[in-house]
DNA sequence: GTTAACTCAGTTCG
DNA sequence: CCGAACTGAGTTAA
């Protein structure tokens, strides 16, 4: 929509029709056929069988576990081409770019050996040992722990692409939020107890097969892209990035002339065993092994074993190692965050002596050219951050002018436009006249904070007895709608149950984009479900807006919550894990009355944001009360992790309106420029 | 069966 | 009120 042009702007009659907007596509591909999938019951007895539901799988989906992932290999014909027929049937991707892949192992991969990941594969004992192991487990665990390998029946998609990536990240966060929205609650007993949500999510995923790139390759793992963000090493397991819960390092036996080899496929560097490097595309990597001898006070000599071996392998064979940074944020050490920084190659390596006597293996990386930054954006935007490096293109340090608690800056790194259209800033709603729902309620009355699982908080229980947030302020779940604590509440203003009243959190920036206008983005990483900013601006009458019918085309700051968008989904699909499912699990907002919010004159950095038919930020009504009066207002989350300077965008939506369908151009379309490939054409 | 592994979340301590 | 240091629960693979 350009809404950062100015308002005379030539670009503004860039007004291009192209095709009908009908075609709308369904944000959320099916990767991986739920309904079919989940259709027989989970909580079979243990040790029954249930092929009577599974499909005939020939070449059985690993069920769990990374280790499974060889299993496929050795029944994946030498390893060249992974390509079940059978596979490909049950596992259609949604048409997406599914495409060829027979390059998924290139090179090495194809001396995969199968006699010796036939050796490793011992699934059924692993998972009786598991099984035994602690009666925490929850019933879904044991099932899954109990479960045979052969003939359960849920293929996983053996080449990843970027909507299976962005499905199975999306369902497992929604699941580990739920499950933490739970655990603070302390909704289950004791033995239910979650303690790591992300391994509980991440167990009932591989269980039911929500994973992508589960084979072991060398090189690229399709779908993701490098840039990515992730806030747990099991997502790195779930989307084949790397298939180690803990270690660093990933790697798969070759089979050699007299013995087999390890090759390492990925490594994650953590930065705790110093291996800084001055060159942004040179990593310096150290080995595992290394920890102290308390006995005998010094440091242990490393082993050329295991990781250690293999990354001596991969530096003879100079094969690609994808390398995972881990980093915590400069504005925010608490949180680490993993970032896919490419390929690289083990130049050479060499033993270190610690001054207290330990050897430790030390590999140099060198990342392969012409692949785009990664880490060595994060390493800029960190100085910008921290002052050390001046921010170029910047043409106004506060956009705000002091109405946020942080610094909104504006910058141009791409033209000459010295400002966007002077507007005023303003943080939330500005009513032309009294509005809403009027109620009589003086809000909940909980003495400091709300607490979740306080059912005796009125605030709660409108939100149906589940607080909205997690304990970190992050969206558990679209809903119809999130009923915040307000101003009459009597808990203190830093309830957590206030995310979208205190204004920006996240530091952000208004940029010129090449070619639609001014845009929004942020500096900070985002992970899923963080609330951005609401959109803020002049409530208009509906009335109003209908006598000057005129008016609302021209208006390209007008948020409607009565304009057509297109449906997705958010939460994860319930009878994933029924058990913990609320019971309703609805995303279609539950609206009172439309609200029309005008930003042209006054509004916040939500009018810079711009439109794109793939969004990763969606709107979510939010209530909360205010001089006995219930408002109502638009927040914005972040759909997905949004890597730092990614430009945040959401569905505008279609506007509503007798005239628009069949040939006729309607006024004020615009030509689509968001890229996306599942792109409508034009919006509004 | 045991243990290593560049985890994660929560608590304590300076 | 921080960051560091520590602890406990937790997983897979070897």
């Amino acid at each position: 929509m350009e809404k950062g042009l100015f308002p005379n702007s030539p670009h503004k009659s860039e007004i291009i029709e192209i095709k009908p907007l009908r075609s709308l596509a369904p944000l959320i591909p099916k990767p991986v056929q739920l309904s079919s999938q989940l259709g027989f019951s989970p909580f079979f007895p243990i040790g029954e069988t249930r092929e009577t539901q599974a499909p005939p799988v020939l070449n059985p989906a690993p069920l769990r576990s990374f280790k499974s992932t060889i299993v496929e290999e050795e029944h994946g014909a030498g390893g060249g081409s992974f390509r079940s027929p059978f596979v490909e049937e049950e596992t259609p991707r949604g048409g997406a770019s599914g495409g060829d892949t027979s390059s998924s192992m290139e090179g090495l991969d194809g001396h995969c050996d199968a006699d010796d990941n036939q050796k490793r594969a011992a699934p059924d004992s692993q998972n009786r040992k598991s099984s035994q192991k602690k009666n925490k487990k929850t019933q879904d665990q044991q099932q899954a722990d109990s479960r045979p390998s052969v003939g359960a029946g849920l293929a996983p998609n053996d080449e990843g692409d970027r909507e299976s990536v962005n499905f199975v990240l999306m369902t497992f966060d929604s699941l580990r939020r739920r499950l933490c929205q739970l655990e603070d609650a302390n909704q289950l007993d004791s033995t239910n107890a979650i303690k790591r949500a992300d391994l509980r999510a991440s167990n009932t995923l591989m269980f039911k097969g929500i994973r992508t790139n589960p084979n072991k390759r060398v090189g690229v793992a399709p779908g993701v892209e490098i840039g990515d963000i992730f806030f747990f090493r099991i997502e790195l397991c779930l989307v084949g990035l790397h298939g180690q819960v803990m270690s660093g390092i990933d790697y798969i036996n070759i089979k050699g002339e007299d013995k087999d080899e390890p090759l390492a496929l990925s490594i994650v560097s953590s930065g705790i065993y110093d291996d800084d490097a001055e060159d942004n595309d040179i990593l310096i990597y150290s080995g595992q092994g290394e920890h102290f001898n308390k006995k005998d006070k010094h440091l242990v000599d490393q082993k050329l074993q295991r990781g250690n071996l293999a990354l001596d392998r991969s530096s003879q064979q100079h094969n690609e190692v994808r390398v995972i940074r881990g980093l915590r944020d400069v504005g925010n050490k608490s949180v680490k965050i993993y970032v896919y920084d490419g390929l690289y190659k083990i130049q050479y390596s060499w033993i270190e002596k610690v001054q207290s006597g330990g050897g430790v293996f030390k590999y140099k990386f060198v990342r392969l050219p012409g692949q785009p930054s990664a880490f060595a954006h994060w390493k800029m935007v960190q100085k910008w951050k921290e002052g050390i490096l001046p921010r170029s293109g910047l043409i106004l340090s506060d956009l705000s002018a002091g109405v946020e608690s942080i610094h909104v800056p504006v910058v141009n790194d791409v033209d000459n436009e010295k400002a966007p259209a002077s507007f005023t800033y303003f943080r939330s709603l500005r009513h032309s006249k009294p509005f809403g729902l009027i109620r009589h309620s003086n809000g909940c009355n909980c003495s400091k904070s709300c607490v979740p699982g306080d059912l005796n908080c009125s605030c709660i229980q409108r939100n149906g007895g589940d607080f909205p947030y997690t304990a970190n302020g992050i969206l558990v779940s679209r809903k119809q709608m999130v009923y915040e604590c307000g101003p009459m509440c009597q808990c203190l203003p830093n309830c957590k149950n206030r995310v979208c009243q205190a204004g920006l959190k996240l530091k952000m920036e208004v940029f010129k984009t090449k070619d639609r206008g001014w845009g929004l983005r942020s500096l900070d990483p985002i992970r899923a479900g963080t609330f951005i900013c609401e959109y803020a601006g002049e409530i208009l009458d509906r009335a109003n807006v209908s006598q000057n019918g005129k008016e609302e085309h021209i208006d390209e700051y007008v948020f409607d919550t009565s304009r057509i968008f297109a449906p997705f989904k958010w939460n994860y699909e319930p009878s994933i894990l029924e058990e913990v499912s609320p019971k309703d699990t609805s995303e279609d907002y539950a609206i009172p009355s439309p609200l029309i919010i005008s930003a042209r004159n006054v509004g916040n950095v939500a009018r810079f944001m711009n439109h794109s038919c793939s969004p990763n930020v969606f709107w979510q009504p939010v209530l909360y009360e205010e001089n006995n009066h219930s408002f109502l207002h638009i927040a914005f989350f972040a759909l997905r992790h949004i890597s730092p300077l990614t430009e945040l965008t959401y569905d505008y939506g279609i506007f509503r309106s007798g005239h628009t369908e069949g040939s006729s151009t309607p006024k004020g379309r615009k030509k689509c420029l968001c890229g996306s490939s599942k792109c409508r054409g034009s919006f509004y």
